[in-house]
RNA sequence: GCCCCGGUAGCUCAGCUGGAUAGAGCAACAGCCUUCUAAGCUGUGGGCCACAGGUUCGAAUCCUGUCCGGGGUACCA
């Protein structure tokens, strides 16, 4: 159990006892040490309700508090009415052996136990590399996956695209006109077009492949530049340790028959009606400011519809836990998908659509401007190769998901070198590097160790931010927001710095020296542990 | 117009399910390596938390309004 729910115990216990009755109240780490190691604002909040003076109260509750050495030292009542509880350092101490053992408290949570859970992220449609953009997307759903895997969610990657819209025609049509211009052919150019590098490599290698007589409107066109792009979208993603368990193809989805029974059951909730030749959906009904295209006048479905059956389609294979990663792109669309789904009788409070703010790119100073089409962008690729991928990784879970991440090319090398991932990794570095030095010496780990020679304040501190883990991890889940976790390590990873400077590991102390080698191999595998599920490499030298 | 996000140190950002003195990194300045990795540690300077109201014992955090910035608002996906 951990330690806030022992003195949340402790607390509802003397409430009990002294005949008081609060809704919720907040017990949290204190701000100041000063104050201790937990604080709670119960009496404050009583006050409120029975009337009384928040000190008179939260004297009484101290009063009714066994104080139990082996977790609390000291518990103290400050103005205006809080109780702070000082932790025992034995309780401390009997972290670093809970890590070591193994205790799965550290390693791994329960609430996703026996569940299943489905994350779409990426999603882009093979029309060209993935941009920077989508590296940010890439990186947060990935780690939100691990972060349920850590939870025990049987967790499905998955990747969602169109290769059958107007986009990819236009893909296609651009390369025929980069093979006819490869073979000294005058063709038409669209501003429409695709205009980046790599659509002439695919023209060039066309030639190579299948000769010069391929004629326009020809398939292969479409068909090669669509495999060509879709391996190298997948290679990024490998690059930066992601693989997808699912691609989930539009196509199979936009089958007459799942239209007609879509449209039909949404017809029946009064919400479809026919204008202009085109099918709408009402979502002015629906509080929305105006109605949207289902199929179009041409007869093809308006991408809103696909998304919806698809999301059906999802739900129908009744994971526990569904979670949607879009770009803000998105922001207007998916309130109508889930509507739709709502509608149609699906509980949608296992859905979770996250909505991440794009990535502005500056060079100098000046704003780059991201067209895929236009082939203004930076790829991931080339991120990639810049600055490595742990670097891709950190920077992109280190900051929320609604900032307006500003990313200036020209200071990213820069900033990289001073990148506080290797902030972290150097702590985990440093760490094998003083338990190889031990056993040079032969100083080793010791299982019967003295974990109560673990006093001085910065082995104390350590083992609070150790014992910090766990509730860090339940506090992701609920929030989702993976940076929570890079905050968490950022000060794990200082306080043992700071230990390191102040105590030394390996002395001819060997008592200490092997109670040490304890806390630096507990710090070790809580390092290791977050960093994987961030999905950067912990190293064993630097 | 409508919707979503943001406005915290010179810069990039934490902190935001309300708490006690607002933090980090970078940049600037001053220190610390004859013993485990100086990619580290210690210290100094730097803030009307955009602005104005409101709720509260208590607001950077919640509510309302204003201003500024980013994005969205297609019978493109």
């Amino acid at each position: 159990m951990n330690l806030k729910n022992i003195v949340n115990r402790y607390l509802i216990n003397a409430l009990e006892k002294l005949n008081l009755t609060v809704k919720s109240f907040d017990l949290s780490s204190s701000k100041n040490p000063k104050f201790g190691d937990l604080s709670t604002n119960v009496a404050l909040i009583l006050a409120k309700q029975v009337r009384r003076n928040p000190m008179e109260i939260a004297r009484k509750i101290e009063q009714a508090i066994p104080i139990d050495n082996s977790i609390l030292s000291e518990i103290n009542v400050t103005p205006p009415g809080f109780i702070n509880f000082r932790i025992s350092p034995i309780y401390y101490q009997s972290i670093v052996q809970q890590i070591i053992n193994k205790d799965k408290h550290f390693y791994t949570g329960n609430i996703g136990k026996g569940k299943t859970a489905n994350v779409e992220f990426v999603s882009a449609n093979p029309t060209g590399p993935l941009s920077v953009g989508h590296g940010r997307q890439a990186v947060i759903g990935d780690t939100i996956a691990n972060i349920l895997q850590w939870h025990g969610y049987d967790v499905t990657r998955e990747y969602y695209y169109n290769d059958g819209g107007k986009q990819m025609r236009i893909l296609g049509e651009s390369v025929a006109a980069r093979y006819f211009q490869e073979l000294g052919q005058s063709v038409e150019w669209s501003d429409d077009y695709y205009q980046g590098d790599y659509i002439k490599n695919i023209a060039k290698n066309i030639v190579k492949e299948f000769g010069e007589k391929v004629k326009i409107g020809d398939a292969i066109f479409r068909k090669v530049a669509e495999e060509r792009i879709f391996s190298n979208i997948r290679n990024t993603l490998e690059y930066i340790g992601i693989i997808h368990d699912i691609f989930s193809n539009e196509k199979d989805f936009i089958k007459p028959n799942k239209i007609e029974s879509l449209i039909e059951s949404l017809r029946q909730k009064g919400l479809i009606y026919e204008a202009d030749s085109a099918t709408w959906y009402k979502t002015t009904s629906l509080g929305k400011d105006q109605d949207r295209v289902l199929i179009k006048s041409s007869g093809e479905p308006a991408y809103r519809l696909p998304d919806i059956i698809y999301h059906r389609d999802k739900f129908e294979r009744n994971y526990d836990l569904l979670i949607d990663i879009f770009g803000s792109d998105h922001i207007d669309s998916y309130p109508d998908v889930v509507s739709a789904l709502e509608a149609l009788g699906y509980n949608t409070s296992n859905l979770r659509v996250l909505i991440h703010q794009f990535v502005t790119l500056t060079k100098g100073g000046e704003k780059v401007k991201m067209s895929t089409r236009k082939a203004e962008f930076v790829t991931l690729d080339e991120l990639i190769n810049l600055v490595g991928k742990d670097v891709v990784r950190y920077f992109f879970l280190m900051r929320g998901m609604n900032t307006h991440l500003n990313f200036d090319l020209e200071l990213a090398q820069d900033q990289s070198e001073k990148n506080p991932v290797f902030y972290l990794q150097y702590a985990h570095a440093r760490i094998c590097n003083i338990i190889r030095h031990g056993e040079q010496h032969g100083i080793t780990f010791d299982k019967n160790y003295g974990p109560s020679l673990l006093s001085h304040d910065a082995e104390i501190e350590l083992m609070k931010q150790l014992n910090q883990f766990p509730e860090i991890m339940a506090t992701v889940l609920e929030s989702l927001e993976p940076r929570s976790i890079t905050n968490y390590l950022q000060t794990l990873a200082s306080s043992f710095h700071k230990f390191y400077t102040e105590c030394h590991v390996i002395t001819e102390d060997i008592p200490l020296s092997q109670a040490r080698i304890a806390l630096i191999s507990a710090t070790k595998n809580i390092l290791a542990e977050g960093l994987d599920i961030l999905g950067i490499n912990a190293p064993k030298r630097m």
